[in-house]
DNA sequence: ATAAACTTTCAGTAATTTCTGAAAGTTCAG
DNA sequence: CTGAACTTTCAGAAATTACTGAAAGTTTAT
């Protein structure tokens, strides 16, 4: 399966990206060209496009379906697997940001609990917890916008983007429209 | 300088998700030990406190500084340079958001725009520059939102975060208030 | 049950990244 | 200007991560 130059050159793009995203080289040029491509993907084809060996690519075919970025899908008569995108742009785009919210945030928040609990047994610590407070609520609003975005869905993502500066606008209406529900915390 | 074990578990802890955040072990431990401490450290004492060369150190922080978020510290009377946190937890967490953007979103979308600035040479290339004009639209929507929620600042965060899928009727009810202001794209 | 067609695993190797420590560089007091 | 106190640089060593390819495993047709 010959690649057009657009392709190799995306290829090649995210396979150097990889390793920012999340995961390696490979991995990242399996998933544009399984991403890029229409048709179903044998892994044969993958390790022949790519120039890398068969076992490679088998872990790279794996790891992509841990992210649930790939799925399988067979081809009637055929007797090897062939691989798709899980889903639009948009689905894989939240399955990955999920994915490295679960590897980056997740374990941190976790922690950064544990060590809240623990009741202070100095000055020093207490300030030191407070300072760890602060970081963990900080992670827990991110995490938790991020889960809101994804649940908008993209239209109204783009709609909230189109806004512009304008959330802060509208934050402020919200408090004239519906008076009373803030500060509960 | 003695670490107290609440802050050595907390130090740890940041050096392993460190390369995960996108620097490697030590200067993860690095950036937490700074943070942590409210006496600015110098570079022998962070050495000592993590067992590290002098040598690393001294790269760590510099990368710590390119990423702004550490600066020197003078102290009178003092010879060596000592350092300290760049400004508050939510400045530094949108320090290291803004370099990661850096890194891995903007040469993407530096190339995705070129790639698809290229008339398609064939029925096929066209297909896949649909694609990729997707995955530069989603790009960007998410870069112009986190540059939108940093512009916000910590507590208009808050009070949208506390808002949480009250997001999705807020703009529902901005459609009808101010109508005639969105779909212009 | 056998064999062909395919996939996965994993030990060893290759490539990459990080770390050390010695040498070179800088700054400043005397 | 000199030397002490400090910092940076960088070549090589160590640690980590990724890749290969052969062997073991799986599935399906006959």
């Amino acid at each position: 399966m010959n690649m057009s130059p657009l392709i190799t050159t995306a290829v090649m793009h995210f396979g150097e990206m990889g390793s920012r995203w999340g995961f390696n080289r490979t991995v990242g040029q399996i998933f544009a060209l399984i991403v890029l491509n229409d048709e179903p993907l044998s892994a044969q084809e993958i390790a022949d496009a790519l120039s890398i060996s068969r076992g490679n690519t088998s872990m790279g075919l794996k790891e992509l379906q841990s992210w649930q970025v790939i799925k399988q899908h067979h081809v009637p008569g055929e007797r090897k697997e062939f691989f798709v995108p899980a889903g639009s742009i948009w689905v894989l785009a939240n399955r990955v940001f999920e994915e490295r919210r679960k590897r980056e945030i997740d374990p941190t928040l976790t922690l950064l609990r544990d060590l809240i609990l623990d009741s202070p047994s100095s000055k020093q610590e207490q300030v030191v917890q407070e300072r760890l407070h602060e970081i963990h609520d900080l992670l827990e609003s991110v995490t938790a916008w991020s889960q809101e975005l994804q649940n908008l869905g993209p239209e109204k993502l783009d709609t909230l983007m189109k806004l512009g500066a304008g959330v802060g606008r509208i934050l402020e209406l919200k408090d004239k429209l519906l008076p009373g529900k803030s500060q509960e915390k």
